[in-house]
DNA sequence: CTTGACCCTCACGTTGCGTGAGGCTGGAGG
DNA sequence: CCTCCAGCCTCACGCAACGTGAGGGTCAAG
């Protein structure tokens, strides 16, 4: 019994500009409900496209306007969105009164819980992949001091980080190193020293550059250095070779097990590449 | 000089059903590529198309042929995705020689810890809100005490989960519940005894039921209802007032306030919703 | 020659909107 | 009455990293 109001006249007259008032209005609309409800005016389209809030009036010229119904469901939706259920679980919750809440509370919190897992192992990926890069070496010096032997340098992996740290090499080694811990080592080192022994009895034997035996040796020296640190191509492997004769620390190192040793490898280094048509007086790295 | 290849026959034979060898073929097909990395076929295929990391060769028939250098590039992408960076990442540090590697990784480690700390907080708003949702108040037995008085009774919301849990109007109590503290609750309370106190006072004054005062009562009681529980109808308040009538715990209150005050506040409620064109008698709850 | 595992290239679907493009609507000021 | 401009509308593509068929070649073995 209201006889002022002529339902048949479904235009509703909204107060828009006049003021941001809103209280004498039928329903709000996207602009209204988004600054009220902190969501963007897109998200209130999507919604109801997908039918999880469709306004209950529109406007003649199809301005969507929400009702103080509208809002309650909008507001739940809100609360349920922001603890991160996926917007079917929040639609199955309004309209399903069945639903069980709690239920899929609890199962939307163990799901958080295993996000958060794996995002803490993640993090530690991330520690252990920046070390690796920045230290060379995920080992303690203690530990570096029982695998490498006396004669090792802590001070190594830095010094070689600072020379090379800026290389593809280096980068592919860094995310090896990441993955090793020291029975890992310990293996590199047994692999090296076994092959310093191996290089060290060949020169006993008189064994000469470019022979079968020598360039049998200088494989497996790119091999070993490999799997141990990157890929070397002959031509690399022909620079590190130079380098072993001229740098005063690894040559010691060679010369340590045999006098003569540094000069002797670059020999059989040359000559392997030789044997396989590079000349090793022209050799790049890359 | 191997006179035996002709490299101007491209097309390359590759064994692949004889065995799951691969030792002696020019290259893995994307079959053999992902049993070996672990990733999907698709992914292979996306990566290509995306330029991440193409195959060196293909066959005749367009197989995809990866060769050594081509699985050192997947292993690399593979170590990085699986820290969480996004392909364009991974991209930028695979092709870019001066890629800040650390730094992209810290970045990365960054972002992770925010989105731990994201899921803490939202894994923190489902807690509240699994509690809200199944003990119905989320304030130790002592601050109920204490803000509801001595005649509250800390097992009433437990009750009301049992016999209303399923509701709508339940879940809306709820989702509410979970933001309030005990502030909240303390101005929930005042409004009430506000409420009740007023009610004593107008039934002492003999305020008739349908009288301005009474439906001021009654439209005052809906409206501290409806912001302290969930939106209530005229109809729904009703029934409300019935059980207030009916039930002997709220009558009980009522009657405490003072002898016959439940009776009256019914009769005032269904003079009220007679006003509005309720007929309280076939009114109902929804 | 057939079979069956494996490969290819489209091309759409996923999640929850962001971001224009192009075009009405309606209150306010001239 | 006309214009201005904020605010509204409906498409429709884009994103991140593939999943999932559809439809159709390829290859080695029986």
């Amino acid at each position: 019994m209201k006889p002022s109001e002529s339902p048949h006249r479904a235009s509703v007259a909204v107060t828009m500009r006049s003021m941001p008032d809103d209280t004498d209005a039928d329903g709000l609309t996207v602009g209204q409900v988004s600054a009220r409800l902190g969501v963007t005016v897109r998200a209130l389209h999507h919604w109801d496209e997908i039918g999880l809030a469709r306004p209950s009036l529109r406007t003649a010229a199809g301005y969507r306007l929400y009702t103080a119904g509208d809002l309650e469901r909008l507001h739940r939706i809100v609360v349920y969105r922001e603890i991160g259920l996926g917007l079917d679980r929040v639609q199955a919750i309004l309209d399903d009164s069945t639903a069980d809440v709690p239920g899929a509370l609890r199962a939307q919190r163990a799901q958080v819980a295993e996000r958060i897992d794996r995002l803490r192992q993640l993090s530690a990926g991330l520690d252990r992949m920046i070390d690796a890069h920045e230290r060379g070496l995920l080992l303690t010096v203690e530990q570096q001091a029982a695998i490498f032997g006396p004669q090792w340098n802590p001070d190594w992996p830095a010094q070689a980080r600072q020379r090379y740290g800026d290389t593809t090499q280096w980068q592919q080694y860094a995310e090896r190193s990441a993955a090793r811990g020291p029975e890992e080592w310990q293996a590199i080192a047994d692999a090296i020293a076994d092959l310093d022994r191996a290089l060290g009895d060949a020169m006993d034997a008189g064994v000469t550059p470019g022979s079968p035996e020598a360039n049998q040796l200088v494989e497996r020296h790119r091999e070993v250095f490999t799997s141990s640190y990157f890929p070397l191509t002959r031509q690399m492997q022909v620079c590190l070779g130079r380098m072993f004769e001229a740098d005063p620390a690894f040559a010691a190192h060679y010369d340590g097990i045999r006098a003569g040793l540094a000069t002797w490898f670059r020999r059989i280094i040359d000559a392997g590449a030789r044997a396989h048509g590079i000349d090793p007086d022209t050799a790049t790295w890359q």
